[in-house]
DNA sequence: ACAAAAGTGTTAGAATTACACCCATGG
DNA sequence: CCATGGGTGTAATTCTAACACTTTTGT
């Protein structure tokens, strides 16, 4: 029984207001030129978990981002080399984390969701699959705040959401969503870039625990 | 790289109106004589579906049913012989469906969910984990007809609401919601076995797949 | 002064929840 | 005749969705 076990890891971030995808050109065959998403061999004495973790951190420098295991892909003709079981993962990165460039990977990019190129093996599937399952999670968990860094502006909130589900909201309801799930925290700072300052929040953990305990959403 | 892959399976159903789980007790050690969930090598040519599909088949003689992946597990300790990352699946047989016993299997059984004995390997926690997914899976798919034949009357559609989420629901209310939804066709004929006859209904595929396009959701 | 983004409430409609009695049948 | 499960509607509450103007600042 000679199958290969691999992790793949469709990395996410909020780039320009826009979903983008971690893609690395491939420099080998097969598929030699196209665009992949990492990934790598499982290793002998390593969870599925430690894999995917391993290899967010050697393509991406970071292992501090939340990571979750999507879907396995075992197509016996998935990879022209032989029989490859990928287990999937998908990572979400924060909105202007700093991300040092991998090892082989002079030739990685952030792509948009919404003008994918040509993906080697099946990884468009898979993107497609992280894409429906992230969107599905933003309504009832807090994926969305792990988007931002620790402290963001509401708009920046909205604009993540509004990313992620390709649709507009709007401004007052959403707001007042936060305001009765009181998930949000006011931070005395403000931020100052924009034409007019804005408050900072950051997001209360211990506010959302009880809420998942009563079973309540994030209803977007 | 010598890891091997194997598909387990959780197979529930509905029987005396409870949640169960289909085991089979160990012949051969590692935990001889203990239950576990079947499952089994992942072959050369075959996808992990068709695995999945394999096994359920071998163990019951049903391939009929609704099957899905629900997650992969690959701890480096899960299995004392060795590395084994095993892709587990779930599966919902309906109530009543008649179950050809297993190969091996003299010794399976309907284990009740909420009284599980002492499990092989890991399978507990997978058990665990494909019941949160079923009870999640209910709000917004309709794997609660999955576990129904194709005719049913209300009362034990509620029924299997009930079982699988551990609650009561109020009998009016879930009738409204189902007229609302308007997925149910009633049939002519009439359940004449308890103490009232009673209608019988079956599941209306093509207005379920106009509630999905506009979102709309199972709340019970 | 004006362009750009921040901030703020109300109202109508829809969905959810709680709740109690009569009916048909088999034993 | 009575125990069991089938069947039915309304009212209060909560949630959702639509909608527009004022404020602050940088250019």
């Amino acid at each position: 029984m000679s199958i290969q076990v691999t992790v793949d890891i469709v990395i996410f971030t909020i780039r320009d207001s826009r979903l983008k995808v971690l893609l690395i050109k491939r420099g080998i065959p097969p598929f030699k030129d196209a665009m992949a998403i990492p990934g790598g061999f499982v290793l002998e004495n390593e969870s599925l978990d430690a894999a995917a973790l391993r290899e967010l951190k050697e393509e991406t420098g970071v292992d501090d981002v939340f990571l979750e295991q999507l879907y396995s892909f075992g197509d016996p003709k998935r990879d022209p080399r032989g029989r490859v079981v990928t287990i999937a993962y998908y990572a979400l990165v924060p909105a202007g984390h700093s991300i040092r460039a991998g090892s082989d990977a002079a030739a990685t990019a952030w792509c948009d969701v919404d003008d994918l190129p040509k993906l080697a093996f099946d990884h468009r599937r898979i993107v497609d699959y992280a894409i429906e399952r992230l969107r599905n999670k933003l309504e009832y968990t807090t994926a969305g705040f792990k988007m931002l860094p620790e402290q963001f502006t509401l708009s920046e909130l909205q604009s993540v959401y509004e990313a992620i589900l390709g649709k507009k909201l709007d401004k007052r309801n959403f707001r007042k969503k936060l305001k009765l799930l009181g998930v949000l925290k006011a931070t005395p700072a403000w931020r100052k870039t924009g034409r007019k300052p804005a408050r900072l929040y950051c997001f209360s953990a211990k506010k959302f625990e009880k809420l998942k305990d009563k079973g309540i959403l994030f209803p977007f």
